[in-house]
DNA sequence: GCAGCCTACTGAACCGGGTAAGCACCCGGT
DNA sequence: ACCGGGTGCTTACCCGGTTCAGTAGGCTGC
């Protein structure tokens, strides 16, 4: 690349500095500051004493060449930067890992691709550059492209994601079934039985689980009625979506989004229709972000711990990279909170 | 630290592994990658042929040990995480940032601290382990404490946020007084005479412009009713002071939010008190995110090329790194987006 | 009294690039 | 015939750490 004027301040201090001052060798100086035998007791003091002193600090460049790791992992999202910016989701997922990784003096880098085919380029670089020590992966689809390329990379990675459809790479994942099934029983108990479904993009993992066990639990509970949309995650697929639901005859009681934006969008779109919720309609938005306290009213929510979750990903991730071998952990499952946006479907009202 | 058993996949070929089969010095080859003068146009091809084949891919440790820059630049963030979750405002930033320094070839870490403190601890890591060439500063406030470390440090930055309070540092910023004043003008075009203001934390300069604009704007028009309050830009601080607000005698019958969060949940507390939007209260929101479009009515918002002003931080940062002298450049201002949420206030329902 | 061993260190190689200096070789001019 | 000056390449060393193979010196044991 090019060769820019490098303004010079002061000259790091290095090793050698230290070592000619402490009047012994660079390598006893390696071997005091990192704490491994081979120096005195007494001359180890000295040299960190000195060390100190000048503000040593090892040069990270230096480190990875001799063999040692770069203390970075990366993290690649491929979703378009709309949707990236209003999902709360993303932000908190990162607050955890960040969390997380500083603690065991791991960076992050961040980086924003549009599609699978560039975010496998960006892992390809990142690894033959040895710019990271692993990666850790979002947005699971089922038969992912990316499992097979990364083993074959041989590069550390954990896969947020699933069950299943990992290989032989270590996965997070949380049960979206159980929780899916437990609010559709909510609602039919509080007496629904016309009860839509706004699901996420299709392809992903996650969209199936759920959509598999929102058609499990209707279909067991003779709810003939039920009906899966697929959507985008934006606001403006979750209002167009509810709009169609709420103008066709034998509109649902009771909507299920996939995430808060949709559910927002839902709720805003039936304020506008003069649909009341809960007593017309009652919503219940995936993802307990504040942004479902924020309205009116309030939606009930399925939450989970994102940081959390994020801080176990990172975790395993700094575990797969000192060798452990390829496992599927799970996280806690998301918990209804009920709030004001459900109830009871006011009977004379939402018949027709 | 540690030193985890490496998996070794396949070694990564080096320049002396194509030299070898090139027969010819890893001078010469690195000449060559580099587009140096000093080898024949056909050697150059040779050696471009054999990297390609084998997929070599420089070792970025090694490059930036033998005095290059590394490629990455920095951004911490000290805000909490709940807030950062929610804002739209910095994953848009992000990927503005991320998009412009891609084409450069340039990678993001990023990292959340916890206060200044931690944050310039931060940058004196990367700065001192040569992690980084360079950083973004966000949440510029009045006489910044980091603003002479960053200049101490000799540590390239560009500071997001001004006009002013900036030192030597080159900064990138946008007017908001001229935005704020034309808003609260629109507001006393529509009639209004008792507006309020929800600023944000009152440390940050953009706070401090803003609510000197309204004082001034508002004194110009001779609204003696017009009134600021603090907040952190949380949801619950501004449904709080909309609460407080719309429950006081002589109620304002227009607000201004400095942020779109608090600007969605005080509609929310409008609709909560029954208080017609916009018939009884004109919202306004500062940051004009997807957020604004989902509620019903939709906001009226202050929007500004988030995306397109990260670029331009991104840009100036990568100038600065090679060598261009400290600047200040402005960005376009924000831009009133007229929706459902303001109006002519309502005579018989808004006056008492 | 000296082999044997441990401790505490030194010296040098190494990681994978970049680069200055040196050196053949060829060509053209006088 | 010889010098000058470019090509086109090699050699050698640098960056700042880690690491391995010595080695000097002291202590122990028989």
């Amino acid at each position: 690349m090019t060769h820019p004027a490098r303004r010079l301040s002061h000259r790091r201090p290095t090793i050698a500095d230290i070592a000619r001052r402490a009047g012994v060798s660079k390598g006893a100086v390696s071997y005091a500051l990192n704490g491994r035998p081979g120096v005195s007791e007494e001359t180890r003091r000295r040299i960190l004493a000195i060390a100190a002193e000048v503000g040593w600090q090892p040069n990270s460049a230096a480190r990875t060449l001799s063999g040692a790791l770069c203390n970075v992992v990366g993290l690649a999202l491929s979703r378009p930067a709309r949707v990236l910016g209003i999902e709360p989701f993303f932000m908190a997922l990162v607050s955890g890992l960040e969390a997380e990784l500083h603690a065991h003096d791991y960076g992050l880098t961040l980086q924003i691709a549009d599609g699978h085919a560039s975010e496998l380029a960006v892992y390809r670089r990142w690894w033959a550059e040895r710019r990271v020590d692993g990666v850790l992966v979002c947005d699971l689809r089922v038969d992912d492209p990316r499992v097979p390329v990364l083993e074959e990379l041989g590069l550390p990675a954990v896969v947020i994601g699933g069950p299943g459809h990992t290989g032989d790479l270590t996965s997070v994942w949380a049960d979206d079934s159980a929780p899916l099934t437990e609010t559709v029983e909510y609602l039919y108990a509080l007496g629904h039985r016309r009860i839509a479904h706004v699901a996420g993009l299709s392809e992903l993992l996650h969209t199936r689980v759920r959509t598999a066990a929102f058609h499990e639990v209707t279909s067991r509970l003779g709810l003939s009625d039920a009906i899966t949309l697929s959507s985008d995650y934006t606001g403006e697929a979750g209002a167009r979506i509810t709009r169609r639901l709420l103008s066709s005859p034998n509109r649902p009681t009771a909507i299920v989004y996939d995430n808060d934006i949709m559910a927002v969008a839902g709720l805003s779109v039936a304020q506008e229709l003069r649909v009341d919720v809960p007593g017309e309609l009652s919503i219940v938005a995936w993802d307990d972000s504040p942004l479902c306290r924020l309205t009116h009213p309030a939606l009930t929510a399925l939450g989970r711990d994102i940081p959390a979750y994020g801080a176990l990903a990172a975790r395993r991730l700094l575990d797969v990279i000192s060798g452990a071998a390829p496992a599927a952990h799970r996280d806690a499952p998301a918990e209804l909170t009920i709030r004001g946006s459900t109830g009871a479907p006011d009977a004379k009202r939402a018949t027709r």
